[in-house]
DNA sequence: TTATATGCAAAAGCTTTGCATGGGT
DNA sequence: ACCCATGCAAAGCTTTTGCATATAA
């Protein structure tokens, strides 16, 4: 865990949801504090709901209102898993990666690499478009 | 749809399946010829049943289980769409490409590009790892 | 005070599974 | 004849929604 990204994140969340008019309570605060610590890599929402019910802070609606309204802020980013539940991770700065899943033990592991983000940017070029996500996942065994 | 394509999956899907000791009945033929025709570029679930449904010619349950077999034996991929529901899309070697969403329409537009997959199997060296799908999943507009 | 956030429970999709039946080989 | 494939309906999961209540501003 990246405590400058943890905090950065907290504040611009923080900033971000007062200013849309929104009013901070406990469920919310809770999600979005587990979010800055454990959610800089790619967090279930069903882990989240398990973490709250844990401590009592916040009930399953209650979590997939606040990932809604963080995404809508473009304050997380979303990725689909195989198994047709989502995956969030909060969208940093200071945080660019893809990922890999290794498929003997489905651990998935972060990576970043220059040549392929300028990759993805000449594709965008090419094709005329203006990025505002990539999703790169590859999946495989470790040899 | 490429007739090419179509009739070399087709045959392999055949081949494939029979070797592998399924029988052939009505309704996974249809959802296999369907892929062959309409499963060149990621196509659902629901879109395959409700097809199929409109022909009678097969079940809910067939397309899941069908899907599965194939997804087995490498004949499809699989990509988690943005909703919750899986894409299919027939594994061919002809066919090698990647995925732009265009978030004004929600059109999904295919599209290769060497320089993009140097640099994934560049990755790939770097971690020491052996891929066995590769998904990249572009979000933007068109500018 | 007044609108918003929360929790519970019910509902809504997508997908899987059990079981009896039909059909391939 | 034997077993696999199929369809139906029920069950399982994740996610969404309605509504009464609690709470921030």
């Amino acid at each position: 865990m990246d405590a400058d990204v943890r905090d950065r994140w907290l504040s611009q969340a923080g900033s971000r949801l007062s200013g849309a008019g929104r009013r901070s309570g406990a469920a919310r605060t809770a999600v979005v504090e587990l979010l800055a610590r454990e959610g800089q890599c790619l967090i279930s929402a069903q882990e989240i709901i398990d973490r709250l019910r844990a401590s009592h802070a916040g009930s399953a609606a209650s979590v997939y209102r606040t990932l809604d309204e963080l995404l809508a802020l473009g304050l997380v980013h979303r990725l689909e898993g195989r198994d047709g539940s989502a995956r969030y991770e909060i969208v940093d700065p200071g945080l660019r990666h893809h990922h890999f899943v290794d498929e003997a033990s489905g651990e998935v592991q972060a990576f970043t690499d220059e040549g392929l983000d300028r990759a993805i940017a000449g594709v965008a070029e090419r094709l005329g478009v203006a990025l505002s996500s990539r999703d790169v996942v590859l999946r495989g065994r470790r040899t």
